[in-house]
Formats: structure tokens, C-alpha cells, sequence
DNA sequence: GCCGTTTTCGGCCCGACTGTTTTCAGTCG
């Protein structure tokens, strides 16, 4: 996946010069489509590449799709070499400041020779900003904190954090008198998996009130914007939250609008207008008279669409599905009938196993799978056999006592090892209900060598499970090199259901993934893979990610009664 | 540059806020 992000940089690069250059605004709309659509890809797009598929992704036609190629081929653009050459300044590390775009850059460069953060930065701090055509001293002020914030590296959040920030602020706002309503919209509100900014969508009977409110938060550092309708702000945390106020009437309309994303946006729009009508966040529109808008679902079934659910919103062909009635029955949290990865402080878990069995019967569980780390695991304590053994019989006997009403599964998280061996015996195997194999050592392995691990491991007849199938971090790790659809591939032949690992930081697999996985016929398991009691509660995370996956229940084995989610797994 | 239930040309989503203007350009979402 590392290749969507280089090659979502060099578009994102050759707009920017495009805009730089005044070029064309719509050739420049098609890059930053473009960039959109590679960034937020399921897939690999060298993969993608490999197959001559480029122009099936939506916003990349023939130009652009030679573009990718180049890049592909030989790690670099011509056209672009010629423009850095030409023109050499640090575009992308310019434009990342905030308040700075390519006319500002454009302006700076050919004013003051200005090529990069730091010639920027000496320019502001010497006063020599001020003065130039549209600029003032505020604009230099303002650039001179973009800087700074730019410099600190604030970039995306964990949807986990800022879902948490966001409803913060939207408790505090709530204490306002006069809100009617307050709704967290944008990227929270389609559980991406990594979050840029918060937008907060409020109504209320005395709008200043609620703005003034919002820009003296205790946890506001600056105010960028604060206007009548729309202010933002930054969080001492660095996050950006916007607040919107609109009215009563436009409420609906507002959430649509400020849900997105923008490709679903324009392709709603574009929908509008094709049947005479008008879409902005204030209503849908015929002529002067408002036809929606307090309702979101109005704007949906004014323009012939089911209500498609948040997150879904992605253009990638949700809209179509809504409109011929084939939207999937999304899977929810409540289908959830157990966990099947987590761990106790037998490996390197943090509570005993009565303590995650008390927390995991409280979420109402009728099943519930230890799977504690392998031997090959030492700096988790892994177990070897003789350990494992033991703790078949005292599960055993944990299960004859009683005192849950649940069942417990006897499983393990088994390391898979440098050739896709695995560090247990089979005949110790055979005695688990359900056998997780995960990659833990080796994730540097190029990609032949990590996809011939992988496959072999699904090849024995014991493994039920392949654990967060390629082992990324977001923000901090990528997924290591392998080609997911040969795992596929395997997994189906050798009936290995995948992870959807719940945890707020792996969310592996994947949204494009997940919906290719269950495209080729595979089942998923949605599991916390918990080490703590309190870890059980990010299978909400694990179902908005499946959601963002079109998973419906029947595609999730951990909604299963225990009887068919056995006969599922067994081989 | 992309795209197609106005299909191979002629369109392409829409608006808020700010600063620097005196009607608007730039940035952002």
C-alpha cells in the first residue's frame, strides 16, 4: 500500500505546479480527483497497474493513468522532473502550510525568490511579506503561525481519539440553551479509519451563543475562522475542529453535506441538476422553492436514492447501489455474538483469564476464544506445548464449572514461522476449537517470501484464522509486502476465514480489502484481539470498519449461533 | 484531464470566511 501513497504524492505534486502555473482549473479538479481516489484506494494500485486496470478507477482516464505508469516503471514523472527543474521550490512542503496555496507560493517565489519552509519563514519573520499585492500584515502573522503548526507535525489522528475529542466538545456545546440539535458529520461520521479534522453540525435558537461557546473552549489554542455561521478552531492536541450552525430546516441537508465525502457529494449534485434541481448544504432546490432539507433521508429520496448509510459515502458505488435498490443490510454491533482473539496475562494480555471472561460475558457473549501468543513469541511470554496443554484442561474445566454462561473456545494466536511453518505441533493443534496464525517476526520479508509464509501457514488443516492479515500500524507502520490476493487465494482453497482486526490501530483488513475478500467468497471474524479488559470494547471499531467494508452479518462468523459458526470452521 | 440515462464534445458542485479590496482572490472543505 506504500505505492498508492508515493504515487497519490507525485499527482498531488503535478496539481499543485498545474495551480502554481494558473493552469487549466479543471485539468487541476481532475489531479486532485485523481489524488483522492489513490489515496483512499482498498488496493494496491501497482497491482492494479500490473493488471492494465488503471482507468477502471474512478477520476483516472488515459492521461493520468500514463502518469501512474511512468511513476510505476521508472520512480519518476518526466513532465514533473521538467517542472522541478524549471520551477525549484518544495511545492508539497510549502502548500502543507496552513493558509499557504499555490497563488501564495506562486506570489512569493517570483517576489522574493522564495523556495522552501525555511526561505518562507525568513521572509515572514523580516517583514517582507507584508506589502506584496494582497498581502497584509495579518496574512503574514497568519503564515508565520501556519509555519509553526506545520512544523509540529499534526497530521491525521486515530478515528478512536477523535471520535473521543469530538463527543467532548459536543457535551460541552450541549450544556448551551437553545441547541435543538448537534450531530458529529465528516470523516468521524463515516468511521474513516484516520481522521484530518472534526466537523461539529449544530442547530440553535441563538447561533452567536453557540459560536462564541465553541471559540473559547478551555482546549482551543487558536481560532482560524469565526464567523456567523461556520468558525475553526485548533486543539492544544493539534486536532482542527470546524463548527457549523444551520438551521432548523437545512439540518438535513447541512449533515449530508458536511458527511461527504466530496466525490459522493459532486455525484449527488451532479444527480441534481441532471433532474433540474439545485444541492447545497441549505437544501435541494427547484428553482427558488426548497423541495428538502430538514431530513437527510429527503435529499436521498428526492433524487430517487435509498438513505445510504455514512459509511458508505465514498463514491464507490454506493450511490449506484442506492439507486437500484442494492444497497447491502449493513452488519451492526448487536449481530456480534463473540470475540475470537484476545489474550490474558498467560502471554502478554494484562488480566487473568476470569477477569476478560467476566468483561466479555458482561457484553452478553454466547461464546468467547482464548488465544494467547506462541512460544516463538518470548518477549510476549508465549506458550510453548506443555503450556498450552495445560491451559486446554483448564479451560476445560473453567467451561464445566458454570459460572459463565457462555463457551469458552480453546484457541491460540500461533506464530507463523520464516517459511510458514508453525511453532506448534500438530497434535497439540488438534486439540484447539480455533487456531489463529499470525505473522509476528520477519514483516521486512520481501513480497514473494511473505506471500509464500502466509499461503503455507493457511495450508495446514488445523488454522482456522490468519490474524491481522498484513500487519500494519496505522500513523505509525505500513502493512508489509504481500500479495493479499494470492492469501485470498489460499484461504478459499483451504477454508481459512480472515481477521478484521478490531484494534483502533490496525483495523486490518482493510475497507477495499474486506470487500474484495468477501467478493472472492471469504468469510471474515471480526475480534478485538484485546489485552485488557477494556480493549473488549473496540468491536465497535472492528463494525464501523466492516461497514466502511460492506459486510453484511452473514459475511461476519462471529454473528453466527456457536453451532454454525463450528460447522463453518470445520474443515 | 475526466466522463457519458443531454456519450466522443462540452460540460465539469457549491459556499463560507478572511484579508485586502472597494468587488474580489485565495484557501478551505
Amino acid at each position: 500500500m506504500t505505492k498508492n501513497a508515493e504515487v497519490a504524492k507525485v499527482l498531488k505534486e503535478i496539481s499543485l505546479y498545474l495551480e502554481f502555473e494558473g493552469k487549466e482549473p479543471f485539468k487541476i479538479r481532475a489531479y486532485q480527483r485523481a489524488v483522492r481516489s489513490i489515496s483512499s484506494l482498498g488496493e494496491d494500485v501497482a497491482s492494479i497497474a500490473e493488471r492494465g486496470e488503471l482507468t477502471t478507477i474512478a477520476g483516472i482516464g488515459k492521461g493520468i493513468a500514463e502518469v501512474i505508469t511512468d511513476y510505476l516503471n521508472d520512480g519518476q514523472v518526466t513532465g514533473l522532473e521538467e517542472l522541478r527543474t524549471r520551477v525549484p521550490i518544495k511545492i508539497m512542503e510549502l502548500d502543507a502550510i496552513p493558509g499557504v496555496g499555490p497563488k501564495t507560493i506562486k506570489l512569493v517565489y517570483d517576489k522574493l525568490g522564495v523556495i522552501d519552509l525555511e526561505s518562507l519563514e525568513a521572509a515572514a519573520n523580516e517583514g517582507r511579506l507584508a506589502g506584496l499585492p494582497g498581502l497584509g500584515a495579518k496574512t503574514e502573522a497568519q503564515i508565520k503561525e501556519g509555519i509553526r503548526v506545520a512544523r509540529s507535525g499534526l497530521g491525521r489522528t486515530l478515528l478512536a481519539n477523535a471520535l473521543s475529542v469530538a463527543e467532548d466538545i459536543k457535551k460541552s456545546l450541549n450544556q448551551i440553551s437553545g441547541i435543538t440539535q448537534i450531530i458529529i458529520a465528516g470523516s468521524v461520521r463515516r468511521r474513516r479509519e484516520t481522521i484530518g479534522d472534526i466537523d461539529i453540525l449544530v442547530s440553535a435558537s441563538d447561533p452567536k451563543a453557540v459560536m462564541d461557546s465553541f471559540v473559547s473552549h478551555r482546549d482551543v489554542s487558536s481560532v482560524t475562522a469565526h464567523g456567523q455561521t461556520k468558525s475553526s478552531v485548533r486543539l492544544t492536541s493539534g486536532i482542527q475542529v470546524d463548527l457549523r450552525i444551520l438551521p432548523e430546516d437545512s439540518f438535513g441537508a447541512g449533515l449530508q453535506y458536511f458527511t461527504g465525502n466530496i466525490d459522493h457529494n459532486v455525484h449527488l449534485r451532479s444527480i441534481a441538476q441532471k433532474k433540474g434541481l439545485l444541492l447545497n448544504e441549505y437544501g435541494l432546490f427547484k428553482g427558488e422553492k426548497k423541495v428538502a432539507g430538514g431530513a437527510e433521508a429527503d435529499i436521498y429520496s428526492t433524487l430517487g436514492l435509498k438513505l445510504i448509510p455514512p459509511e458508505l459515502r465514498e463514491d464507490t458505488g454506493e450511490i449506484e447501489a442506492a439507486q437500484s435498490g442494492n444497497l447491502p443490510s449493513l452488519i451492526e454491533l448487536k449481530d456480534i455474538r463473540g470475540d475470537l482473539h484476545s489474550h490474558t496475562d498467560q502471554s502478554d494480555g494484562k488480566n487473568t483469564i476470569e477477569e476478560m471472561l467476566d468483561a466479555a460475558q458482561a457484553k452478553g457473549y454466547d461464546y468467547y476464544c482464548v488465544s494467547d501468543h506462541t512460544q516463538s513469541l518470548t518477549i510476549s511470554n508465549g506458550m510453548d506445548e506443555a503450556r498450552l496443554l495445560k491451559r486446554i484442561e483448564e479451560i476445560d474445566d473453567l467451561n464445566a464449572s458454570g459460572r459463565w454462561k457462555m463457551t469458552i473456545l480453546k484457541g491460540a494466536e500461533v506464530d507463523i514461522l520464516s517459511a510458514g511453518e508453525l511453532d506448534i505441533k500438530d497434535e497439540v493443534l488438534a486439540e484447539l476449537d480455533f487456531v489463529t496464525v499470525s505473522i509476528h517476526s520477519r514483516m521486512k520479508d520481501d513480497k514473494k517470501t511473505m506471500t509464500d509464509r502466509v499461503c503455507h501457514a493457511l495450508e495446514s488443516k488445523y488454522v482456522h484464522l490468519l490474524g491481522h492479515p498484513t500487519g500494519r500500524l496505522l500513523l505509525k507502520r505500513p502493512e508489509f509486502e504481500i500479495d493479499i490476493d494470492a492469501v485470498f487465494e489460499s484461504a478459499r482453497k483451504n477454508k481459512v476465514v480472515m481477521e478484521l482486526n478490531a484494534h483502533p490501530q490496525r483495523l486490518d483488513l482493510n475497507a477495499g480489502n474486506l470487500r474484495k475478500a468477501t467478493k472472492n467468497g471469504l468469510k471474515i471474524a471480526i475480534n478485538t484481539d484485546a489485552h485488557y479488559t477494556t480493549e473488549l470494547d473496540n468491536m465497535q471499531f472492528g463494525v464501523f470498519q466492516a461497514r466502511r467494508g460492506w459486510l453484511t452479518k452473514n459475511d461476519v462468523i462471529n454473528t453466527y449461533p456457536l453451532k454454525k459458526l463450528m460447522s463453518t470452521i470445520t474443515k
